[in-house]
Formats: structure tokens, sequence, C-alpha cells
DNA sequence: CGATTTCGAGAGCAGTGCTCTCGCTCGAGA
DNA sequence: TCTCGAGCGAGAGCACTGCTCTCGAAATCG
């Protein structure tokens, strides 16, 4: 429909302007030139359409980190990595409260429905397509797990890469974790006076965590 | 004074029980026996009681990290950071509400005060000595950085650490926002479905950051 | 004792999410 | 062609929010 886009696109601009917290229905259909009650035609509740805007943003991330992947084709494993890490980063802070609704705090009193798992897994499936390749070309895992990881990593492995081993899975669910660990330092200003030079930290650190995928030990 | 003491475990009590955006002045107050206004007295405003609450929860984590390196001073240098890392995990697991409160999304609208960068201060803090005794035992700093990254490196070893060198800075506050990545997909549920064992994960990647700041390579 | 400060109560304002009812419009079936 | 129903928006209203203002009681201080 085209006025669930509407009001979609209204919201988004209220998101970018002062935060999901701040966004308000009356407002959002004041804009539009309508009454609050109409919305709710569109959108059962808020909390709906909180959820309609998580799963555009994580499509909108998804298609970001899909597109850098794909540029970087022809290069090396390593450096498509990099793309896409710096894809994310771009994206976020392209669009902090966006950022902030689908990796931030959740929103309390709404837990996200099941129809946004699809979504969220672009990039994270994105990764390990990254680190399966990485794994193809060079064919060394990481260092051996500790035996109390092992079980754990083997389930790990068999869900989200059965061809690929435990050692890498685990590392690369680490590293993923670890990279919104960056940008969300960087987005939420945590590095406020900390670091400066945001953009060769974030490339150094990201280049590291490729480097801890698949290094010897 | 009593009152304000009050004000707060009340409206901490709320916020454990329905998260920062649901944290409401007149449920504080009449919980209290209070008329929402009296409570005015007290905090100027919604913000200002956030504001107080985030300080706390600060300083809490920062008795709470500071009292494990305490009790693993004789231990290893890895050991004291690996307890550090898991005591910070087991107080942002024990409060998540208040863990959001300081490394999730900010506020909308609601900027930090300079008041509470002290109390934010304290953890980092305790991460660069462990580092620190890290760098006296054994000496050798990661990989050296690249040339991009040198000037900035060299400010944030001055500004944090001037008795280490810059790769060791480096590594360090990398290491330090990967650890918050790591616990806050934990505490906000990304890793639902996708990792079980947390405790083992964690571990594992705790120590291998620990790794990363001071192997050779 | 008197004056002043401190504190809580109460009313009230503007805003919120959400529900309910009521009309209008438009398109499909008889 | 007429009718009926579904879809849609308006409006009023409920219970709630943060916050301000005024007023009266109590406690403290000179």
């Amino acid at each position: 429909m085209e006025v669930t886009a509407a009001i979609k696109d209204e919201a988004r601009r209220q998101l970018a302007a002062e935060g999901a917290a701040r966004l308000s229905l009356r407002a959002v259909a004041r804009e539009l030139g309508m009454v609050s009650s109409a919305l709710y035609r569109y959108f059962p509740s808020r909390d709906d359409l909180l959820t309609g805007l998580i799963i555009d943003a994580y499509d909108s991330l998804g298609e970001t980190a899909e597109a850098a992947a794909a540029e970087a084709v022809d290069a090396t494993w390593a450096q498509r990595w990099l793309a896409v890490c710096e894809a994310v980063r771009g994206w976020a802070l392209a669009r902090p409260h966006e950022y902030a609704l689908i990796y931030g705090s959740p929103v309390p009193g709404y837990s996200a429905p099941e129809t946004t798992i699809p979504a969220a897994s672009r990039v994270g499936l994105l990764l390990i397509d990254i680190v399966r390749d990485a794994y193809r070309q060079r064919g060394n895992a990481p260092a051996p797990l500790p035996a109390e990881l092992e079980p754990e990593a083997r389930r790990m492995a068999a869900d989200l890469a059965p061809d690929l081993p435990p050692e890498v899975v685990t590392a690369m669910v680490a590293a993923w974790a670890q990279l919104y660990g960056l940008i969300g330092f960087e987005v939420f200003g945590q590095f406020n006076k900390v670091v400066e030079d945001r953009e060769a930290f974030f490339r150094h650190a990201a280049a590291r965590l490729a480097h801890g995928l698949m290094a010897p030990r």
C-alpha cells in the first residue's frame, strides 16, 4: 500500500530527528495531515510500526553489505571482509538511530517478533560466506578450542556452516560480535575523547579481526 | 539525603522491571507514597534522575570490576584480564537494563553530562592497568601499526598510557570495544538461537582477546 | 517567638498511545 | 442501476505521561 510506506517514511524522518523513544504516532499522523486514529488502520500499535521500521532497517543494512561484497567479488577474501565491515560501519554512522533500533538496547516491553529473523540474518550469512571462501583458499583454522567449548562449537558449526570446522565458525561468531562492539562504541559516542581518527582505527581493527579468523594459531 | 536514595532505589526497581523508556516519575512517586510534583524537589527532571542512575550504574560496574581485579591480584595478568571480563559480563547479565542504560543506545534527546565521565572511565582505567602489567612482564607488543594509524595511535597512547607503546594502547582500546560487543550481543539477545553455551563461548573469546593484546606476531 | 526556608499536596497544561463510534466513499454483486 | 458492505478517516474520549505553579504545613534558624 501507498499509505503504509508514507507512514514509515515519516516515522523514519522522526526517528532520525528524535530517536525511537520520542517517536510519536500523533506527530507522524499530524505531519501526514491525518488524525492519529486513522493511523491504526495501517499499524495495530506503535510497536508494530517499530517492527516495520526494524525490518526495513535490517534489510537496508543487509542490502548495503551485500552490495559492498558484490563490488569486491574479485578481491581477496580479506579485502571483501573489510569492504563489508566498512559498509556496515558507514551505514550505521549515516543512520545512528536506525542502527540503535536494531543493535542497541531493545525497546522495553517490546520483543522483536519472529518475522524479523530473515532480515536480521543477512549480514551474518554474508560474513559466513566470506569466511567460507577464506577457508577454501587458506584452509588453516585458528587455534584449537578448549575442551569445554568443543560441544558448543560443534553445535554452532552444524547450525551455521556444516562445511566449516568448528574453530572457524566459533571465531567467526566472535568476530561478528566484536565487529558490532567496534561500531557500537563509535555510533553511541563511547569513543568521544578517546579515538579521534576513527576511520583509520576501525580499518585497522577490522583487518585484525580478519587476521584472527584465519591466521595460524 | 535519604529521600533521593529511596527515589533512585525505586527507580532502579522499575528500570529492572520495565526498562528506561518506561520509567515513569509518577509511578515512582506513587510507589513511594508521594505525589509526582514532590519528586521534582530532588530531581529537576526525569533526565536528571536517569543521569543519577547512570552514574550509579557506572560506579557499581566499576566497583565490581575492581573487586574482581583485586581478588586476582596474585594471578597472571591474563587471568586477571579474564576475571575482569567475566565480572563485567556477570554484572551486565544480572542488570541488563542498567547495562543498556550505560552501554546501549543513548536515551534520545539526552546526552550524558560531563559528571558521568569519571565513573564511566573506571573499567577502562582498570583494563589499562592490567595491560600495563602484561607489558611489563612480557614486553612484546602486538603487530606493528599501518602508517595511516600511527599518528592517532601515538595520540591515544599519550592520552591514555604514555608509558606504553602505541601498538599496545591501540590494541587495548580495540579489545575494550570488542569486549563490549561480546557482552552486548549476549545481553541484548543477539545470540539467541546462535550461541547456547554462552559462558564457555565468552570465556574463550575473552581469552583470545587477551591473547591478541600481547601475543608475538 | 517570629521569620524563613523546606517540603509535600493539589490542580492544571500539553502531550501521549489507544479505543470506540460514526459517517463518508467507492466498488462489486444482484 | 441500485444496494450493500468493506475500507477509511474524523472526532471524542480514557488513562496515562512530564512538568509547572501555587498554596499550606512543618521545621529550622536568628
